[in-house]
RNA sequence: GUGGGCGUAGCUCAGCUGGUAGAGCACUCGGUUGUGGUCCGAGAUGUCGCGGGUUCGAGCCCCGUCGCUCACCCCA
């Protein structure tokens, strides 16, 4: 065993599963960029009070996952557990939403949670988050649940649903809550359940447990307590879904882990996944805004996690559109080539072609190894002769064949080579 | 925080009822001079997670410990 090992349970990618990871990334941001949604660079620690308040007191996440420490400053300070408390921390303090509305913003990141970790779940975890906050126009709901949508499908993901629920507003939770509370003291729970209802009584329904299921079966759903607002506006995303051809389930059992959501909420999951089969989630969060001292603003957003999403591309057997290799492999043989191979490469890359040199290969024949190996599709050798003549075989290598180019013309013969392959 | 499984070469693993370690892949070199993929040959590689115990002797048995992993709780 090595000396120094990574901290427990966080993801690490590198090559070659880093390019997947890359990739997918990429995948999850691009629709949101399409859409108008601007990058929001944010910090991965913020004052511990910013998420007890805005991510609520009562959930797993802050009441027992939240990795915080005291600065020397002596302030209270916790590693990000989500996106969208700290997104809307600074949307607030530098003033965004007194712009034009809906103010529309992307990130990416690590986030952590202190879990036991486990297959797809993480210390340190990425997600990609967009949020949109100032607009309660259902079709911002649609847009915002389409984006997530898009990118899940651009990755080729098959095997994945879209689950969409509403939570209502205020009125609604609270004619449920007492509902729901009196049919719940009618059961038989353990006592740590017992407390978790007292915290958050809507978290019973996402108990895995079968007795716990079995005894909920009939308890009353908060889809059947929705204000006609509420009702109203869900249906018409219902509608907006339908109209993009977007399959959703409804789940009237489906609880966030974080206190601040209501109205539509919604899940992506997996099904090749295991346990932590959910790759995205979101919703929206109407009184979160004023909760941290803004404005009086409605938002909804989401994130997507990218180590999931990576699992489920990977259980599908997808492969990531992004090559390996580079366009070219250069072998220098001798030190006055290694000068040349180097010029050589710089004027490559400066044509956006791709090019990597054999260092230190003293042998031909392994050096055209390694070039295979490397899996790029054209090799060029620099030799003595080549130095003299100032012309060198470009060799295709899946063919075998080579034609003779001038050094100085080698990029646009390149470039001509790829582009008619 | 609770429970199950597992820790042997870079990777995947084998190692029979205890006799101080092996395979495949990968890696390095070679199969005559500057051309790869297949094939053949040669080579390097391990404190068998760590500590203790039982034993003449432990990779194998016992205890502890650390780590990984899967699941529960919960979530991306």
């Amino acid at each position: 065993m090595t000396q120094y090992q990574a901290p427990k349970g966080v993801s690490e990618y590198f090559p070659p599963r880093s390019l997947a990871f890359e990739w997918v990334r990429e995948t999850l941001v691009a629709p949101a960029k399409l859409a108008g949604y601007n990058l929001l660079e944010l910090p991965i620690f913020e004052d511990t009070e910013l998420f007890t308040r805005g991510v609520g007191a009562s959930t797993d996440v802050v009441s027992k996952e939240m990795y915080t420490f005291e600065d020397r400053g002596g302030r209270s300070i916790t590693l990000r557990p989500e996106g969208t408390v700290g997104a809307l921390r600074a949307i607030i303090e530098h003033n965004l939403d007194r712009a034009s509305l809906p103010v529309k913003i992307w990130y990416a990141g690590a986030f952590f949670r202190a879990e036991r970790p486990q297959a797809g779940r993480y210390r340190q975890f990425y997600s990609v988050g967009i949020e949109a906050v100032g607009s309660d126009d259902p079709a911002l709901d649609a847009e915002v649940i389409s984006i997530a949508y898009e990118g899940f499908k651009n990755l080729g993901l098959k095997k994945f649903r879209l689950e969409i629920t509403s939570l209502g507003d205020r009125q609604s939770r609270a004619a449920h809550r007492i509902d729901l509370l009196k049919y719940i003291s009618t059961l038989d729970l353990d006592e740590s359940t017992k407390e978790r209802v007292k915290l958050n009584p809507l978290r019973i329904f996402d108990d895995k447990r079968p007795q716990v299921r079995l005894q909920m079966q009939e308890a009353p759903k908060l889809l059947d307590y929705l204000s006609d607002e509420s009702r109203v506006h869900f249906e018409t995303v219902q509608k907006y879904l339908q109209a993009l051809h977007i399959e959703f389930e409804i789940n009237p059992r489906m609880v966030r882990g974080l206190d601040y959501y209501t109205g539509t909420t919604f899940e992506f999951v997996h099904d090749l996944l295991g346990a932590q089969s959910g790759i995205g989630g979101g919703g929206r969060y109407d009184g979160l805004m004023e909760e941290i001292g803004g404005q009086p603003l409605t938002g909804i957003g989401f994130g997507l996690g990218i180590d999931r999403a990576l699992l489920a591309v990977e259980a599908e057997g997808l492969q990531p559109s992004t090559p390996t290799h580079s366009d070219l492999y250069l072998i220098a043989l001798g030190e006055m080539a290694k000068v040349q191979a180097l010029i050589t490469a710089q004027n490559v890359k400066s044509e956006g072609i791709s090019v990597e040199i054999a260092f230190g290969e003293k042998v031909l024949k392994n050096a055209m190894k390694r070039a295979d190996k490397n899996g790029a599709p054209f090799v060029v050798i620099l030799g003595d002769s080549e130095l003299s003549t100032g012309s060198v075989e470009l060799k295709e290598m899946k063919t075998g064949t080579t034609f003779s180019v001038t050094l100085s013309s080698l990029p646009q013969a390149l470039r001509q080579a790829l582009d008619g392959r």
